[in-house]
DNA sequence: TTTCAAACTTGATTTATATCAAGTTTCTAG
DNA sequence: CTAGAAACTTGATATAAATCAAGTTTGAAA
């Protein structure tokens, strides 16, 4: 992690829509003040499970994953997020340490907003707190959907709702066809919750029935609509 | 559902710490008028997933589960809520539909705030809008941990840290013993995510272990520490 | 550019859990 | 109290996915 040209926050908010940048303009200041610009490389660490959580971070550019670790040592990928979402932000609200950990998935950007300055700032603007919840719930929902998902699904569905996912997320490149994030066999079996090798050899199915293309760490989506047919095998 | 007698904000507040009750005495007034309090018999719907959040409940008492449909028709339980939560307030904040289905483990007693009444409130005290958020904060944590959980435990595990779950939950009866909630072994099942069979086949080897003792519905922790063993054998 | 380690792939085997089938018990409505 | 349905239990079998083992490819550092 090294100190990066600061971005500020007007140019932030016209190009994402981080609920932190919208926030009105006499806390934007405070903002520009006392918040850090930093740069992440691919696979570094911004924080780690269990550490105190001194602010959240802005995703000024770039991808990340938020991981947790299992009881048997495995990681967990429990949200990526992208360029306009905020990491930390539930365990700065409820004054927790951090509930996982957030990894960069590629060279990434990053604002550190402290703690006590985005508490000050909540507290006084209403509307960036109805934007906190809404956020907090849409949270929510995702994980308890992803519950079901985990709990009900087998490898293969999953495993095709987690190329969809993906899309959903980052998008496609500029083919149009390409997943616009490049993460390893064990990452995506990190999202899905399974062997390395089970995602291997699904994807190899996929691919043998046309729905994939691949080429090392890039995956085109061929056939969107039958790997939605194979997500949902039940619908 | 039928109506009850009206259960005062102020008395309810000191038994249970329930967030709404809690907001400051000139809302409570606008509450007490407002809010419709009803009784809700085992196994009655009090929302449904999907339809139109109206308004939020606080449980005055009862035991509540929320529950989602998976693609396939089987449901997953993705809550257990008691006496001092609240539901609904996910849908409201978001404005979205209700994600989950809210039923009644036991005769129930709950108020019903409608949404407007209780946004203006929360828009006005930046207290209970602090207090929504630590709320939605800490589901959120559970959430996330459940899904590492779900994705990387074995069913047995999963079966043990259920019970130990419904313990925390729900606490246990007189005996010091008995969890103090009685579920069928469907809907154990469906906290598990797994056949009813196969939480039948592990209810049974605990109790052949010495762990629980099976009296009808009713399970008596025997061997908390060991079931503990079971639940992280990891760790 | 070579070398070594890490990541990936594939096959064989094992294992956990789902599913199916057939009772048995418990609960509920009449 | 009885009949029937629903919930529960148990066993047998099938199957999905994990694990183990052995390559192969890729990528990074020297």
């Amino acid at each position: 992690m090294s100190d990066f040209e600061h971005v500020d926050c007007k140019h932030c908010s016209n190009r994402f829509k981080s609920v932190i940048c919208k926030t009105s303009s006499d806390h934007s200041k405070e903002l520009e003040l006392e918040k850090i610009c930093s740069q992440f490389k691919k696979g570094e660490t911004i924080f780690k499970e269990g550490h105190q959580a001194f602010g959240l971070y802005c995703i000024n550019a770039g991808k990340i994953k938020l991981t947790k670790n299992g009881d048997m040592g495995r990681d967990q990928i429990v949200r990526m997020a992208a360029s306009g979402d905020v990491l930390g932000y539930r365990s700065v609200l409820s004054g927790e340490r951090y509930s996982a950990s957030a990894v960069a998935l590629e060279d990434s950007n990053l604002c550190f907003v402290p703690k006590e300055l985005f508490l000050s700032i909540v507290r006084k603007d209403g509307e960036l707190s109805m934007d906190m919840m809404r956020l907090l719930s849409e949270d929510l929902r995702r994980a308890e959907s992803t519950i079901t998902q985990i709990a009900q699904k087998s490898v293969r569905e999953r495993t095709a709702e987690a190329l969809l996912f993906l899309k959903e997320t980052y998008g496609l490149a500029e083919d149009g066809e390409t997943l616009n994030v490049s993460l390893s066999r064990e990452e995506l079996s990190n999202i899905v919750g399974t062997a390395t090798e089970t995602v291997v050899r699904f994807l190899k199915e996929f691919k043998d029935n046309g729905l994939v293309k691949l080429e090392g760490k890039k995956i085109l989506l061929a056939n969107v609509p039958e790997l939605t047919r194979y997500a949902n095998m039940y619908d």
